[in-house]
DNA sequence: CCGCATCGCGAAATCGGTTTCACGACCCAT
DNA sequence: ATGGGTCGTGAAACCGATTTCGCGATGCGG
């Protein structure tokens, strides 16, 4: 058994037991919690365990019951996507909810490529209880560790809605047809947009909102309006200096995040324009940059701690056995100065 | 036993025994790369595993050795730590080197406020094998757990440096030396600085090193020029007004993070100032938003990926029994367009 | 008062690797 | 040839909690 750690003296069952009189499976019983013990003894138990300071030992646990207590969480690190710091802020929300009910996040930072890639491997091998997936680039393989039995709940939509993934998301169309009636109903007569990248829902969703809201209100939807973006500040400048070429009398834009919501206005200051009174400007996120900007940016506001303690919550209903339906978290307009 | 996980069917060493006609024990020698083993049996216990597709219960071999395997983060949670995209990338870095060992990183996000604190208990309790702590939340709890046994390694510079804690931190001083030599040696005649929290050695640190600076280029030192801050956006737009309202001929500002720079700059506009023309400003950190800003951000760009890599070293470090000395990772100048 | 179900509890098996221990084989020097 | 080593190997103990199994005791209906 090596060295043992140097300090860590665990106390066992064996010496709750011999203090309080009773058996190893007793003290079990007792602490967990099994009603069928005389009450004396389960006090003796409690007791003997507190004065002990017992600490259960999860690994022993694990190898007896099969269940370790933990779930995975899963982020693809392709380029930076921990920089972001929503996704932060959604590990919050996850291991807090979890940790109220015991329960361990193990943080795995790695592409996940294929489906024998190490982590696959990894999350196959019962080493945690289920896996909460913070951005799906394969679906594919998420696909295969669900058949495989492994507990996963995902966070966004996935493309493919009749699979039977469970996930949770923010309501990107309603946000997003929020954001662009605001628009329109403070008077502009003109709205462009500036998507996210197309190829995820949350993209696709956001640019249905903007039709939405367009149809909602009777307003044509002009395809000439709509740019193709990447969530990306550079892209979204880039684009939206093409877009007030073609279009000069554009006098809102609804930017798919904050990110790029930054360099639309940055393209507009660029042109000599000014935000709000030539061009208004909403995004979507409500993140710091947000917040700091000058002028302040008005955007769709999303619950992101709620998104990381809405996906832990459906991972525990599963592995209590049900089956939780999607949820889609409210959002909510934050009014600055940009709109 | 209760439900068995309803996929998972691991392959055990007995089924390997078995192919390979060894036993128990030789397969466990081969597969942790004992020498002593005939080469024939050897490869004939490595094929059945590869055959079988095993993989090993982390669970069971944590009960045998005492070890885990797995390395606790903490971070305090306290407003929105996790919001700060710093953590987000630091975390990356820790796992990312750890992952490479075979090492799991357990993520906690709580503050751990005294020293029984459940978080705490939890670390004493043997089922990490040590413990990084992203923010030093009170040193006291830090050290009664190094006192107790606990490979530790702190990312921050600790208050008593007397103290055995092994840490990793961005040189500070220096970074800040250079930012403010960089503002004097371009022609400003007035540099003041809004410090961070200086009850933390990283806002102490910086301003040591705005005083260096002015030291080392014979400019004197003026009190009058440095407000002291908390790292927050708001809180340094008012401490700038302020400053500005005092010192009118002002020509430059250093300000100890990124989003205080935010803020300076947000002020200097707001007096109807031009920022860098009238007053030049560079800042800490080199976030995300120093890049969106406009006008760009000068700053001091730290290896934030490289943080969390050298604690993850640090502590890989102790694991081996050894006692690793403090690094301190190097800072860069960025050159904007704010100075 | 008897038979049978119920209840509380402990002995022991179990989970899956790891490690000690001892045994037989083999080698070498005396 | 003989005593002392070394080497490879398997049997078995062990880590600590859980759970099955069965035993003795109690309770209840007839």
């Amino acid at each position: 058994m090596s060295v043992t750690s140097p300090s860590t003296f665990r106390t066992t069952y064996a010496e709750i037991a011999a203090k309080a009189g009773v058996s190893r499976a007793t003290v079990s019983r007792v602490l967990n919690g099994d009603e069928r013990v005389n009450s004396d003894r389960a006090k003796a138990v409690i007791e003997a365990a507190s004065k002990l300071g017992y600490r259960t030992n999860r690994a022993a646990r694990a190898l007896s019951t099969g269940r370790t207590g933990q779930i995975a969480v899963v982020i693809d690190d392709s380029p930076n996507v921990l920089s972001d710091p929503f996704w932060g802020v959604v590990l919050a929300g996850i291991s807090r909810v979890l940790m109220v009910h015991d329960i361990h996040s193990v943080l795995m930072v790695s592409p996940l490529e294929s489906e024998d890639s190490p982590i696959a491997h990894y999350l196959e091998g019962g080493d945690v209880d289920g896996a909460i997936f913070l951005t799906v680039h394969k679906e594919q393989v998420v696909h295969s560790l669900v058949k495989k039995g492994l507990p996963v709940v995902v966070i966004g939509t996935p493309i493919d809605l009749k699979s039977d993934i469970v996930y949770v998301d923010t309501d990107n169309r309603l946000g997003a047809e929020l954001a662009t009636k605001h628009l329109l109903g403070s008077g502009c007569k003109k709205v462009a947009t500036i998507t996210g990248d197309i190829s995820a829902v949350a993209g696709i969703d956001r640019l249905e909102g903007y039709k939405a809201a367009h149809k909602s209100l009777g307003h044509e939807f002009n395809p000439d309006l709509v740019a193709y973006g990447d969530w990306s500040f550079e892209n979204a400048k880039t684009l939206t200096l093409r877009l007030l070429a073609r279009n000069p009398d554009i006098d809102g834009i609804f930017a798919a995040n904050d990110t790029m919501a930054l360099g639309v206005m940055a393209a507009i200051h660029e042109r000599g324009r000014m935000v709000p009174d030539h061009v208004a400007v909403v995004g979507f996120d409500d993140n710091l940059m947000a917040q700091t900007h000058r002028p302040g940016l008005t955007t769709i506001r999303q619950d992101i701690v709620g998104l990381g303690a809405a996906a832990a919550e459906s991972m525990l209903s599963i592995l209590q056995g049900e089956t939780p339906a999607p949820k889609i978290l409210p959002t909510e307009l934050v009014l600055r100065e940009s709109a």
